[in-house]
DNA sequence: AAGCAGAGCAACCGCGGGTGG
DNA sequence: GCCACCCGCGGTTGCTCTGCT
């Protein structure tokens, strides 16, 4: 890189490093952090011998080296927590990131801004445009709730048993409802489209941890990207991406979505009732989890 | 095979809040 | 109350890899 190494038995002030980091600097942080505990980050810096500064450290501490950092593509269950909580709270990263074990709010951010945001790219939408927001509402967030299920309900797959106790039930909108009472919300001229979504997940509180990518690989227009090794759970892939194009250029009105509607009492024990109908119904959605209530 | 463009991600930067002297 | 320092957060940049032509 730019930046020029320095012995740490160098005396004089050394130029600081910049760049990515090597193997070396690696093992020196994480030993020093297994000895010695996080924080005081300058001070570290000095003493590790690293050649870099505080921030940098802890910035790559937190965002890499770290034992619990989960790395891989975002689960269909964290996709849509991650959206979920993305309404409730904006680009609070750090905020989210503490909602998704494992995961950094680095990670979140970019997926964030490389999908979510390509996507309403893609769409001619503002990522936080009410249109926008509609659609992740009523086509994207059924779209992966179906596919949640649809992987809880496999008998084969492994980890059937973690799937989020999911519910989702017609309500109607909270009264100091921030998204209900955004102007502008009904762009497609629909009192149906109004529908103020209140999403509620509940994880097992091991569920974040494992690595639960499966029932991804035949996802219509699924990309490879990077080491190929992962394939992206992404939901406005392919012919998905097209269908909302359609959906952000006719108006929600014209276009008529799938209907998600899945079969009750065919999921795993938790489940209820759980439906997207309510869309089309004029009726409001939430969905209920055993633990908290989020609402809009 | 080489060049180009786009995507994804790691890392940096600037700012604001908190804290201690 | 003021200042300096540290830490954390969100926004941005730039490098690397992949796929396409």
């Amino acid at each position: 890189m730019d930046a020029i190494w320095m012995e740490p038995s160098c005396g004089r002030a050394a130029e600081l490093r910049r760049g990515p980091w090597t193997v070396e600097e690696d093992a020196l942080l994480a030993g020093y952090v297994a000895a010695h505990g996080e924080g005081r980050w300058n001070e570290l810096a000095l003493a590790a011998g690293l050649r870099r500064t505080g921030k940098s450290c802890r910035l790559r501490w937190l965002n890499y080296l770290r034992p619990d950092v989960r790395r891989g593509d975002f689960t269909p269950r964290e996709q849509l927590l991650i959206l979920e909580l993305h309404f409730r709270w904006g680009n609070r990263w750090s905020k989210i990131a503490q909602e998704l074990p494992g995961r950094t709010d680095n990670e979140i951010k970019n997926y964030w801004r490389t999908r979510v945001q390509k996507h309403a790219k893609q769409l001619n939408c503002d990522v936080n445009s009410d249109q926008f927001r509609d659609v992740m509402r009523h086509v994207w967030m059924p779209r992966l709730l179906e596919r949640i299920q649809a992987t809880s309900m496999a008998p084969s797959v492994e980890h059937a048993e973690s799937s989020p106790a999911v519910y989702l039930m017609k309500k109607s909108a909270a009264p100091n409802s921030p998204l209900a009472g955004r102007s502008g919300m009904c762009h497609s001229s629909s009192s149906r489209a109004c529908s103020s979504v209140s999403l509620e997940v509940q994880f097992p509180s091991n569920q974040l941890v494992m690595n639960d990518a499966g029932g991804a690989a035949d996802w219509p227009g699924s990309e490879r990207r990077g080491n190929g090794s992962a394939q992206s759970d992404d939901m406005f892939d392919g012919s998905w991406s097209e269908l909302l194009a359609r959906a952000c250029e006719d108006g929600a009105d014209s276009v008529l979505f799938p209907d998600f509607e899945l079969g009750q009492d065919t999921a795993d024990t938790t489940s209820g009732v759980w439906s997207t109908s309510g869309y089309n119904s004029g009726t409001d959605l939430q969905v209920l989890s055993a633990s908290s209530s989020y609402y809009y």
